[in-house]
DNA sequence: GCAAGGACGTA
DNA sequence: GTACGTCCTTGCA
């Protein structure tokens, strides 16, 4: 028989120190000390097999409150700190855990576990067991038996040691220097400065051990106390016999504790896998879970997480709550009213992360096989790791892979040279540089690692990498992004790496300029000097690993995990593949468009000199404005805020209307000009080598709002409104044998608004599938919806438009060119038809004020950190901007969840579409030629439902689609 | 060579 | 009145 205990609060405020922090992946609950618990528990039953088996085994644990050393010595453990805030909701899981493993858990209020420790220890002994005790708390070496049958085991992990360390006679007595049964009095005697145990002042271990050693134990010390020839040491003996008496019960475990389970009790139960795998899988324990199954012969699959300690998954109808709770605990957090554990662990890890220094000279760099092995090896150790590509160029599609660095935990940091070439700033480029690894063996040797879900790669702005890493075959699973968490948390306030590194480290980040230069004389990372290349690589890796260890415990704390992990990371790699299909742009229609638009551009360059009587510079609105308002002298002119005259479009076609040709000539000159400048010349210029076709790079953390924007090209603001800028998009084509589907959302602001802001008056008419500014036109100016003259709905426009925007009756004026009190008046008549408008803007607006920030309907957070400005133009601005955010927000946030639903949806109908781009109410698909028809219909399913079931939208959304051959057609 | 300002393309 | 990105000129280094 063999009783085997484990002290469980022993190991988790040890492992604590000893082990590395880790979070949930999914929310950022730290579980570190779970793990290492788990990890503890499954390596005992496989090491302790044979004659170390044991047959009975209990977890015991600290329980909460006063013991009974409280009641005779109040001091005890009275100087303890409370403990680590990442530590507190560790405690209950350590629980769960160990009935997950099928085992009992104890615990006994008014008893420490060490107590109930000794009681069964000493129990077991006397019925004849072995009894191993996990732990390596000292105050439990008084239970060690000299003949071997109980003794500790301590299983902390520890660098340089084996894993497992018993602690029998020997090594107590290294400890103390007496024997196991003198342990207590050596301890009465030297005290214990961390559990407050007083002992006799000035009395340490050894002198201590050299007593009882001559006395033989304490009674007899303290009643022969006055033979002891030291002054000092008689006197203090002496003085303090009764607090060393008092130490002594301190210390003593008391071998009687009523306990309920009795030894039977204990007997080892089989693992129940129905009780082990939910747990291991709500705790996101991948690796564990995926050895247990190998050991068990179990399936994991077979079991679903643990639903009461899972991540939250928002389910049909709980979201809406879900994420008012959201914003109600984040607005808590940002007036400092919250109290919650969570942000104090958040602010902790923060001060933990600031001060670990920067060491470049530990980088190391990779040069061969057994060398990155051992860095694959310590990253299946860690389960997560910082990882960054560096490459020729800012572009993924055409860039060359040079080289990958790694980081595993701050301050680590390493660097696989694959690509650098010999001669700096040779176009030849020069040779292969020495010590670097052949990158088609190094890269065999990481794919799987960057495959297995088991593994979480962080990354700074993962789709630049996914993008680049998927052209040399390497697919990879299981991603995070300090880029897009610093997104979900603070938007786009902090961009580059430098900015939060900056922020978040106080640390200033290298520059890559400082590495390649910039303008003619710059090079690129092949050929930045290996050494130099490793340091900045390295510490790109290792800045990520801090960024993220700061950031992804904020999630949890302001309850920004619902938009990371649903808004934000499973976006990124839907656009990394949008990004690499690219579209394909016919460049000869593209010429003859350049040709016949530079034709009809120098004619009215012509024209515009013989009207103004002189040739000047078209395109400098500076040379423009003086011959305008200064040499002809036109009245009505207006300055920019710099001083310079105004001569935007709208002033031109003012003068355009009071009879001045030359404006209008300018007007059709500039509109030509920003054709060929912006699109025929430029667009040709992207159509990539290697596939044919252009790849807009599109940013995912750079609008305020949550929208996405494209550039290089931007291929969001292709020319729509007049028919020369249309003739672009026909440009637009599908390859051959394929066409191109457009599908829009229709009116979904307005829908949203509708929604949001619950105006019954909007909601019936789109469920009735009415013109919707017809029907505004007709609610202000009483005008029937037949027969309605076309300017009054122009105008019904322009003010649903303007609502959108946090109208102001300045702005309307101006958009409508009316005078400023008949905007007024609209608005206010606006207002009186639909009062729910009204009440929307002001809680917008105080909740701007109040809370600094504005959320859409899906938990999304908008700061807008000036919203108490002292400047009243500045304040009047976040006023609009916080009314506008919510609905553009929510918007976008509809689009993202379509787009990241898509892909799996098409593929479950068994429909080949590829979705090219997004245009922030559209989105372009690419199919094969005669699939259309139920390509569109899947399509359009996907959008239209794609709040649900997070959020059920009390308006219809409708989306249209059209297939064509090129994009003017389709749209 | 770079930053700022003006102008203009999109939703 | 909201949200973007790009091109061109201008002015300064």
């Amino acid at each position: 028989m063999h009783l085997l205990l484990v002290d469980g609060s022993g190991y988790i405020f040890r492992a604590f120190h000893a082990l590395p922090p880790l979070n949930r992946k999914s929310d950022g609950l730290p579980v570190g000390c779970v793990q290492g618990f788990c990890n503890m528990l499954w390596k005992l039953m496989e090491d302790l097999k044979g004659d170390d088996e044991p047959t009975h085994m209990a977890v015991i644990f600290d329980a909460k409150g006063k013991t009974f050393r409280d009641d005779f010595y109040p001091d005890y453990k009275a100087q303890r700190p409370p403990a680590p805030e990442e530590l507190v909701p560790q405690f209950p899981l350590t629980r769960s855990a160990t009935r997950a493993f099928n085992i009992p858990s104890i615990e006994m209020e008014g008893w420490e576990a060490d107590d109930i420790i000794a009681t069964y220890a000493c129990k077991a002994r006397d019925a004849g067991y072995k009894v191993t005790v996990v732990s390596s708390d000292k105050d439990l070496m008084q239970l060690v038996e000299p003949d071997g049958s109980i003794r500790l085991l301590d299983t902390i992990p520890r660098p340089g040691q084996p894993p497992l360390r018993w602690i029998g006679m020997d090594e107590v007595f290294n400890k103390f220097g007496v024997t196991p049964d003198k342990v207590i009095d050596v301890q009465a005697l030297c005290g214990d400065a961390v559990d407050n145990v007083p002992g006799v002042p000035g009395i340490g271990i050894k002198t201590a051990a050299e007593l009882i050693n001559t006395y033989g134990d304490l009674e007899t010390l303290l009643s022969r106390a006055t033979e002891i020839k030291q002054n000092a040491r008689r006197e203090k003996l002496i003085a303090n016999a009764e607090l060393a008496r008092i130490s002594k019960r301190l210390v003593t475990l008391s071998q009687d504790v009523p306990v309920e389970l009795d030894l039977d009790a204990l007997a080892r139960q089989p693992v129940d896998p129905g009780k082990l795998f939910p747990f291991l899988k709500a705790m996101e324990f991948a690796t564990i879970t995926k050895r247990l199954a190998g050991l068990l012969g179990a399936d994991p699959e077979a079991w679903e997480p643990d639903p009461e300690l899972a991540v939250k998954q928002s389910g049909p109808i709980g979201f809406n709550n879900e994420a008012r709770a959201d914003a109600r605990a984040a607005r808590a957090v940002a007036s400092g009213k919250a109290e919650a554990p969570l942000i104090l662990h958040a602010a902790a890890e923060h001060a933990r992360i600031k001060a670990i220094p920067f060491r470049p000279d530990h980088y190391e760099i990779i040069r061969d096989a057994a060398h990155l092995q051992r860095w694959l090896d310590a990253i299946y150790m860690t389960g997560y790791v910082a990882t960054d590509t560096e490459t020729t160029g800012l572009d993924n599609q055409t860039a060359d892979l040079v080289g990958i660095s790694f980081s595993i935990a701050p301050g680590t940091g390493a660097y696989l040279p694959l690509g650098h070439t010999t001669g700096q700033g040779d176009i030849f480029g020069g040779g292969a540089a020495e010590g670097q690894m052949d990158s088609r063996e190094a890269l065999g040797i990481l794919r799987p690692m960057f495959a297995d879900r088991s593994i979480l790669k962080i990354f700074h702005n993962a789709k630049y990498d996914l993008g680049l890493l998927a052209r040399y075959d390497v697919a990879v699973n299981s991603i995070d992004d300090t880029l897009l968490l610093s997104y979900a948390l603070d938007g786009p306030q902090y961009n580059t790496m430098g900015e939060l590194a900056d922020h978040w480290l106080g640390v200033p980040g290298t520059s890559i300029k400082e590495l390649i230069g910039t303008g003619k004389t710059q090079i690129t990372f092949a050929q930045v000097d290996l050494e130099k290349a490793a340091r900045y690589a390295a510490e790109d890796s290792d800045m990520t690993i801090r960024l993220w260890h700061v950031l992804k415990p904020r999630l949890a704390a302001e309850n920004m995990t619902t938009v990371y992990e649903t808004l934000e990371r499973p976006l990124a790699p839907v656009l990394g593949r949008m990004e690499s299909r690219g579209i394909n742009v016919d460049r000869q229609i593209l010429a003859r468009l350049s040709g016949d638009f530079a034709q009809r551009a120098a004619a009215l360059e012509a024209e515009a000199y013989e009207l103004a009587g002189s040739n000047f510079n078209l395109g400098s609105p500076k040379q423009l404005g003086e011959i305008l308002f200064d040499r002809m002298g036109l009245e009505g002119g207006t300055k920019t805020k710099t001083g310079a005259w105004a001569t935007g479009a709208d002033v031109l076609e003012d003068l355009a209307l009071k009879g001045i040709p030359l404006a209008r000539t300018i007007v059709d000159w500039r509109q030509l000009n920003k054709l060929i400048g912006t699109y025929t010349n430029a667009l040709p210029e992207y159509i990539n080598q290697r596939t044919g076709r252009v790849h807009t790079t599109y940013s995912q953390h750079s609008v305020l709002t949550g929208r996405l924007s494209s550039n290089d090209p931007n291929l969001q603001n292709i020319p729509v409104r007049t028919a020369d800028g249309r003739k672009i998009r026909t440009a637009f084509v599908a390859a051959p044998g394929k066409i191109l589907i457009s599908a829009d959302y229709s009116q979904i602001e307005l829908r949203v608004l509708a929604h949001i802001a619950d105006i019954g008056a909007l909601k019936d008419a789109f469920e009735e599938g009415l013109d919707i500014h017809a029907m505004t036109a007709s609610e202000m100016f009483g005008v029937p919806v037949e027969g309605m003259p076309s300017d009054v709905r122009r105008r019904a426009k322009a003010i649903n438009f303007g609502i959108i925007y946090g109208i102001s009756a300045f702005g309307l004026a101006n958009q409508l060119a009316i005078p400023r009190g008949e905007a007024g008046d609209y608005i206010k008549t606006y207002f009186e038809r639909f009062p729910g408008i009204k009440d929307y803007m002001e809680e917008q607006r105080k909740r701007v004020k109040a809370d600094g920030f504005v959320t859409t309907i899906f938990g999304r957070k908008i700061n807008f950190p000036n919203a108490n400005s002292s400047h009243a133009a500045e304040r009047s601005f976040v006023e609009r901007a916080s009314i506008n955010a919510p609905i553009q927000g929510s918007a976008a946030d509809i689009i993202r969840r379509a787009m990241i639903r898509m892909e799996g949806e098409l593929k479950r109908a068994k429909i080949d579409a590829d979705m090219l781009l997004q245009v922030h109410d559209e989105l372009i698909f690419e199919v094969p030629l005669g699939t259309e028809a139920e390509a569109m219909v899947a399509i359009k399913q996907v959008m239209e439902g794609a709040a649900e079931p997070a959020v059920r939208l009390s308006v219809p959304i409708q989306v249209d689609a059209h297939a064509a051959h090129n994009w003017d057609e389709a749209h």
